[in-house]
DNA sequence: TCGATACAGTACGACTCGTATCGTAAACTC
DNA sequence: GAGTTTACGATACGAGTCGTACTGTATCGA
């Protein structure tokens, strides 16, 4: 019925959330294929209005309208505002810090300042937002699995092949450490203060990493 | 003009936000007095439906109704919906935790404890909410000025004392240990984790106060 | 050619916000 | 007690956006 839920990604989203992507190769669907340019337009779109006007004023006629196509088109991909600022930050994937780096700690000092100036603004709206939306705990729960989540492995990642690698201690608790990293932005963010340079290092260092500076 | 300038809170809040307050004593304005009774139960209202809905969903009208009062009376006392929440959450007044205690590590746990079970999850969804706010720049700086900042505030003075008794090191960055504290909390929130048991014990134990355990 | 789907454009209902207006009620002043 | 001033309840209104449904046209495969 809806072509939403028939083709989307099958196992990344269980139930309704999934966006449409990835056709199975080979096998075609019927009729006028998606125009993947109009796609790609949409999430650019909500990624730019994203940071300059953020989440709430953002809205689908303005991104439908930037990106040169009618609402309508909008819909037939994503189910609603929430799934399409998922998607949209989706594609623009985990920001850097190489897991396998053997300067562990640089670069989850990388990491939290990438987070730091890219993310953590859209980050607060949009979970802020979507945790009073209307009745949609579904799409709260869907943006966290597809976007908190995944950063939040790639930390702690980060932060354990630290602690293997001596540059943080053994014996800190790699989730909680990992809450205190990324939670200071959240903080500064929620208080409206600006991040001071080389807070991230300073961050690291009150954990613990004093000596395994780089 | 508008009585809600007029009578407003005199220094607390400079420009329009300040919700209506305190009397000058033996100056009474003319006309009918408020009911003072009105306004507590609008407040309460708002503090519960608040935590049991969130505050988008937690519209006027219901407040209003579950107040026993009409919509009107609500606007007559607080001049938006952020300015209603701002109100009524300063009217809880800040979590405890003495700041001049001799124990102030005992003391900062407490306070963030009470942080995460009662005030984190409303601080972010209406900050988060507010950040995206159609126009209301002011809406969200008066909620810090008048939520967000005396609460920062009273945590790091907390970290102040404990760094003066010795039960943190004194090389800290104190506001950089607060949003490290406070933004663990938020972090959860954002990520949809339950804080475990007596994480904020161990959120100080990793800032090196191992010593002073009380 | 035919069926199926995408697309632009548009209209619609639903919801809540914040404002304005009505008549009535309650305080103070003269 | 009459008049003034403001609060109050009730209600209506405009504005904005969401998500849905429907048109007619365009583009694909069979």
């Amino acid at each position: 019925m809806t072509p939403l839920d028939a083709t989307a990604t099958p196992e990344a989203a269980p139930g309704p959330g999934g966006t449409v992507d990835a056709a199975c190769p080979g096998v075609r669907p019927p009729g006028r294929p998606r125009d993947e340019q109009a796609t790609t337009a949409i999430t650019e779109a909500a990624l730019r209005q994203l940071e300059e006007v953020g989440y709430v004023r953002m809205s689908m006629e303005s991104v439908a309208s930037e990106a040169g196509v009618a609402r309508a088109t909008v819909y037939r991909r994503f189910r609603d505002k929430a799934d399409l600022i998922t998607a949209a930050i989706e594609r623009r994937g985990v920001p850097g810090g190489d897991v396998r780096s053997d300067r562990p700690r640089a670069a989850l000092v990388a990491f939290l300042e990438e987070f730091d100036q890219r993310f953590a603004e859209s980050c607060v709206e949009v979970v802020g937002t979507l945790i009073g939306s209307r009745d949609d705990r579904a799409a709260l729960e869907l943006h966290r699995q597809r976007i908190v989540r995944p950063r939040v492995a790639h930390a702690r990642a980060l932060v354990v092949r630290a602690q293997e690698l001596g540059e943080l201690p053994a014996s800190l608790d790699p989730d909680l450490a990992v809450q205190m990293l990324t939670g200071s932005v959240f903080a500064r963010r929620v208080a409206g203060l600006e991040s001071e340079r080389s807070w991230a290092s300073r961050a690291v260092d009150m954990l613990g990493g004093r000596d395994g500076d780089v």
